[in-house]
DNA sequence: CGATCAGTTGGGAACGTGCACACACAGCAA
DNA sequence: TTGCTGTGTGTGCACGTTCCCAACTGATCG
């Protein structure tokens, strides 16, 4: 009568029925698992051969109740969650580390906290030590949570270097300015000197390096630095369609517009387009990031290419060794021109 | 000596510290924090503000080993990784699932398996307990994980009917046919004579619900079914430029596509522009979804709105409920034809 | 020959929680 | 008084694992 109906889910295996099918004790299977070592050849055997036949998996929560570790990263985005789906960056960034993160066997939590209320809910899930870390695809200055989660000591690494934050908080981040000064050379090779620029948020350690590469290369080339050019966006398609048109009526001789994301670019190139404007024969338009956008756009946009797979890989790196005890760390990595058909 | 250096992470408290706090029994808090029931407003009060003064969390793991839940779900993707990141509907998805399980304080974990042996470990991982239940969001016939996970009895609900499976799985889906049928009939309101168009995968219950929509419209409208009109894609942008240029090379008088998703249609748009067809004047394009791609696309395209928001809330709704211990359910929800510049 | 040591094994304790149970107490009916 | 019901409270046990310590082997060393 109390036995479990057939088809039914029956009592998953424990070490001790893996054990006692070995004809060995709790200890020795343990060890098998998490190892070996100190084990004889012949109880390992026995122990493997034991596993495969009653199907035993480990039961993760029990583990975890006496490490005090969950074998899982968060990936984990305080922006709100239209920006997440609308740019593809942060996609190309997840799927890196669901890759990187896999060849660990570590599975990847993505949380989205885009309101207060959620970015309450996810601190305590996480302080609660429900993930062993936390990879946090945000940084704005200012960002509550990324504060919180320092001063609980969690395990953290950014991607792109935090602003308004102590300095012992890892990151990895592209070498935005120098990316900046690459495209903004191009474009003056090309024969343009009215560029424009579309930044980035400028409280965003991207916004403002793009920007400040930007300015760099202007005053090397004996430009002066004209402030009609220059109009802030938050990275949204929305706002670089708006910045290109107060580009367009601030300064309407502009030759060339450096916008310091795909998605933004993309906007950009709408308002060109309304505005009667050729691409790339009037305008020549050079995105930033390299993300799908990019080819996605008519026409293809000339970019910067950040090393997503590299970035990706990095954070968890970084992650990982902290996690196992190291301190915080720093990774700055290059980035590349891709030329295409905006310019 | 044993002290926990300041700043490092201390001893977290437990609901024995929060008992002692409030000077009750490890019951009354337990009872306080699951509800509240057979509890005196006193000690009521008491626990709280012990649990308030303690800053007591709950300790996941030791409460799913011993409920055997795991209080989490997860979002199970099977397809290729790039099919996740490239169509826009998966975001929208995924979006909705999380919010909607956020109202019930459960978190998402999201799982790619876009290989074999992922898809090994994930099934492991899912089987082993951790996960409470299953949002499926890729149902090709034949999809080993859906049916290992429907032996293991693992609640489980996919979006989109799943073709191969036995019959004892819930499922959400919009109506495929009906949209495809308001398309198509959209479409033929036009004066359009020659409609092609451009498939799902035939091994998804989508394609093959909007393909027998189309043909059957055509069928009422007293027009003969035209193979040469008819290509099949898989969702993806490149198999529908790819399907347009066969569509365009078979049948060069076609008037008309219906695209069964605005990603493939984008690339239709893409085939058109390049053999200089102009949209909609010579040939009007009808996508599917209403996802983000439909207004990124130029022209907008008019398309099926799919209720995404309506869709993930009801797929929630409804594995919540079946770990509930109800029975499996199907739900259909009907669709919205939503007009823009491609008609 | 006793002592030490590295390798190997078993079993007790603990991790923090929920649950079943025992129990206390008040109110009320028999 | 005795019994009974409903509400409120404390305690032992179990969940499945890892960690730690003790014990047992041989082998080597002084």
């Amino acid at each position: 009568m109390t036995m479990n109906a057939a088809g039914g889910r029956r009592r998953p295996p424990t070490i001790h029925d893996v054990a006692r099918e070995a004809g060995v004790s709790r200890g020795t299977v343990s060890r098998v698992l998490n190892g070996g070592h100190y084990v004889s050849p012949a109880a390992q055997e026995a122990v493997n051969a034991a596993i495969r036949r009653t199907g035993y998996v480990v039961n993760r929560h029990a583990r975890s109740l006496i490490t005090g570790r969950s074998d899982s990263i968060g990936f984990l985005l305080t922006e709100p969650q239209e920006r997440f789906f609308e740019d593809p960056n942060f996609n190309v960034l997840l799927r890196g580390c669901t890759q990187a993160l896999a060849a660990h066997d570590i599975p990847l939590l993505l949380m989205l906290a885009g309101t207060e209320d959620e970015r309450r809910r996810i601190t305590r899930y996480i302080t609660a030590g429900h993930v062993d870390g936390v990879l946090l695809v945000s940084s704005h200055s200012g960002d509550p949570v990324a504060e919180r989660l320092r001063e609980a000591g969690v395990p953290l690494v950014a991607c792109g270097k935090p602003i308004g934050l102590a300095s012992k908080v890892s990151y990895v981040a592209a070498d935005d300015r120098d990316g900046a000064r690459d495209m903004v050379r191009h474009l003056l090779s090309l024969g343009r000197r009215r560029v424009g620029t579309v930044t980035g948020p400028l409280d965003t350690p991207g916004g403002v390096e793009r920007l400040a590469g930007y300015g760099e290369v202007l005053a090397e080339a004996g430009l002066e630095f004209d402030e009609r050019l220059v109009v802030s966006g938050d990275y949204s398609r929305a706002s670089g369609e708006a910045g290109a048109e107060h580009l367009l009526a601030r300064a309407p001789d502009v030759d060339a517009v450096f916008v310091a994301s795909d998605l933004m670019a993309q906007g950009v190139l709408t308002a060109l387009h309304r505005a009667g404007r050729r691409v790339p024969e009037d305008v020549a338009v050079g995105g930033f990031d390299d993300s799908p956008a990019a080819v996605a756009a008519r026409p293809e946009l000339t970019t910067i290419r950040q090393p997503w797979d590299r970035i990706s890989s990095e954070m968890v790196r970084v992650l990982l060794a902290q996690i196992g005890g190291e301190d915080p760390a720093a990774v700055i990595l290059p980035t590349e021109l891709v030329k295409r058909e905006s310019t």
